[in-house]
DNA sequence: CGGAGTATGCATACCTGGTATACGTTCCGC
DNA sequence: GCGGAACGTATACCAGGTATGCATACTCCG
């Protein structure tokens, strides 16, 4: 639900259209996160057909600007007045792969710490050397996405080297007999292991 | 693409069939994230068209079994070598908001800061009781996965408090005039800003 | 001047992720 | 025996996300 209330947000400085509205919202946040337009459209529908946007009649240069409806704006302010919980973000795809790997016959555990460790320190450099690119007070959004960007990766290393020595600990041989798919047979999870 | 390759790492561990594919799921991530089982059966289905499982006969108790290729195995691989870039990363929805609040017309930043905080930091004590509740030490997967969450909302917590001393900084009056939907005439982003 | 390239602008097709729901069977307890 | 819980598959539907088509206007350069 993150553009719908994006673009809510942008029609609420003032009336606008499409190409605006994309243009608008990568420059709040710095082109970190690139909008296809086609999105854009088809939101902007979505939002229509719900009540929260009015459309206007086409300009004469074959724009059809957008205004906030009051609906639209209630939505707006319920969006900002609600935390964001636990169970709307996105499942953790680094996380997931990591719980798998540990439990996936043939798969180097450490060896996908290490590359993962790499790449994301590669991005903090980045992200670092970024955020000093442009110093100007005006860019406070943006330097907010950036350091929230730079904040999760360092969590991530910090995550990173904590499932390293957890590693260790926990696992010194993950399997002693090697690639284990030899049982042909029947499945092995059969469900009475599923339930803690 | 994260459920794709959850469900193939499974499938490396033997045959399996829907259900169970959704349980060792479920288990292996502590039922951090529920699956919901359509998403299986669906998911089941693309990957059998793009020849990355094969679907056994059904079973005598009317089960589907499905099995990883080679094409699949060699997917898994990759999947598990590459590691995962800051581009393939879902949009943080968190940092969309509190940027676009900064420049929404009457909006009270620091109240969304704030309920923010105290939202995370509880989401912060519900995970530590989880994390003390189980301690087996076969329950690795689910433990790293509780510890990235709990980094994760730590990192929040740190991003939240500087947002707020920045914004002290930065932004004492956001709007002098108070609620600035008063320009009726003409859109105000017309592009030439919008370029940094 | 003419054409190639680029920015502006809208629209649609298509795929994946995610949810709800329908619809069966089996098993177990009351 | 019957009602609910667990097991199991399947489909419809919506939202997010991407690629692409298509049109106009402006600019730049030979």
């Amino acid at each position: 639900m993150s553009i719908r209330h994006g673009l809510l947000a942008l029609l609420e400085r003032g009336q606008m259209y499409g190409y605006q509205l994309r243009a608008a919202f990568e420059e709040s946040t710095g082109s970190t996160w690139p909008l296809n337009i086609g999105q854009v459209y088809t939101t902007l529908a979505r939002l229509e057909r719900d009540g929260l946007v009015r459309s206007l009649p086409e300009s004469e240069a074959g724009q059809r600007p957008y205004t906030i409806t009051d609906a639209g704006r209630a939505d707006l302010a319920l969006w900002f007045a609600t935390p964001i919980s636990r169970t709307d973000r996105p499942r953790d795809e680094l996380a997931i792969k990591l719980a798998l790997a540990l439990t996936t016959p043939g798969v180097d555990v450490r060896a996908v710490v290490q590359n993962q460790r790499t790449a994301t320190m590669r991005t903090l450099q980045e992200l670092t050397r970024l955020k000093y690119a442009s110093d100007r007070p005006e860019d406070l959004p943006w330097r907010l996405v950036l350091d929230a960007m730079v904040f999760q990766a360092e969590a991530e290393i910090r995550w990173l080297d904590h499932c390293e020595t957890s590693l260790v600990r926990y696992r010194p041989a993950p399997e002693p007999g090697g690639r284990a798919a030899a049982q042909p047979t029947e499945a092995r999870w059969d469900g009475e292991e599923a339930r803690r």
